[in-house]
DNA sequence: AGCTCATATTAGTATAGACTAACGTTGTGT
DNA sequence: ACACAACGTTAGTCTATACTAATATGAGCT
């Protein structure tokens, strides 16, 4: 048995699609047509083609009108462009000065072109990082990746001490006001009020000692890694 | 009239070609489709069919059975690509501990990734570099480049590098010779030793170490760039 | 259970870009 | 001047990937 198989070259929509089914199936279940539809902006029926030759090339599992799930190997290729992304991401905001609200965009079509060489050599310049510029655990070059249990900031309880992990969204203009307001991957905060049916939150920042309320919508795609609990 | 004109995007494809165009038409005559099918390792009804939607395009002027040449739009196209390509080259180079040989491939990809944006910011980050890793200019952001001088292997010095640029005819036969011994264009030599009056030139090939005694008549063919000069 | 609607799939088409095979053109050599 | 070799182009095909329009499926409501 070799001792690494030489997996073939996949082209840029299908590392798109992989990257998308992952993100989509993550908490275990399938990830459905109009899903990735969505995440990758095209119409349904060119998904439903797509599936099948992905299907065929032994990277997904498709059960019709279900959905459908990676295999080892989609998952393994799906893991490699999210070791590129976010190696990317880290690499262009510590060393060329990007912010982290607009690196995304170019770490995108970066993904699919630069070598296993290059990001090796970048992540060995940063020092083997473990996480992204928005706190996302980069996987390994061998394909392992942190599992964390995330809560979201609306979920949590009045007392509770967080660490603020991901922002779930790639909006801009929601990234920046994140930023804005502190509210970004590393930060600690407590949460001191919930106000009632659905209402925003109030956290106070452990750093600067000041109070920020987040609405539900946005508390939404805050998550969050539990630190503590108020006695 | 508008400030910058937004040109449209273009493919990796079309990248290519005019890069490949643009090589090839450099000295002021015509790109053959033969030539640029061999220099993109295509078949010739391929760039034939290119030829026609680039001059479409507005990219290239045809001439049938005579060959193409690049316009205003396409050599400015051209010349981002060849800009994007030398920094990124030399940011490899200098950054991340890239060979001055091993380069090319990475840079070939990245080219067709990297937003103007970046390549902008690499850059900076290297003084705004005239040169790449090869000693070939790079043109700047406006488009503007430095012509470079070209002499026969016939002029060189003993210590002088050269990159072989041109093979100044058309006969088969002598070309035929050249290229068994390795003297196409691309390639790297140094002169080694020159006889007196007249005499046979002596150059080592970068790639391989191995040596090539050139008569004056066929050294005189030889259209190089001065890469270096030994002190 | 049956109907209906959201969702998925199939059918058919388009485009970019490559290929091979067949056909034109040109210029060189006798 | 003409024949032929070398080169260029046209014709027709293929693949990947997208689309729209039409059809099939399955899940929830009555």
């Amino acid at each position: 048995m070799p001792a690494s198989i030489q997996e073939p070259a996949l082209s840029r929509s299908v590392e798109d699609y992989l990257k998308a089914i992952f993100r989509l199936s993550n908490q275990g279940g399938f990830a459905t047509t109009s899903d990735i539809a969505a995440l990758l902006a095209l119409a349904p029926p060119s998904v439903s083609g797509m599936v099948k030759r992905l299907s065929e090339m032994g990277l997904i599992e498709h059960v019709p009108y279900r959905g459908v799930q990676l295999t080892a190997q989609g998952r393994r290729a799906a893991l490699r462009m999210i070791r590129r992304h976010r190696v990317l991401e880290l690499y262009l905001t510590r060393t060329l000065g990007y912010d982290w609200d607009n690196v995304h965009n170019e770490a995108e079509r970066l993904e699919h072109a630069v070598s296993d060489e290059l990001i090796e050599r970048m992540a060995a310049a940063l020092g083997d990082p473990q996480y992204d510029p928005h706190g996302d655990p980069i996987p390994t070059a061998t394909g392992d990746i942190e599992e964390t249990e995330l809560v979201s900031l609306a979920e949590a309880k009045v007392g509770d001490a967080l660490e603020l992990r991901q922002v779930m969204t790639q909006d801009p203009a929601r990234l920046r006001y994140f930023a804005e307001q502190g509210l970004v991957p590393g930060v600690r905060v407590v949460v001191t009020d919930r106000q009632p049916f659905n209402g925003p939150t109030t956290v106070l920042l452990n750093a600067s000692g000041t109070a920020r309320i987040v609405g539900q919508e946005l508390a939404r795609l805050l998550s969050c890694r539990l630190a503590g609990r108020e006695g």
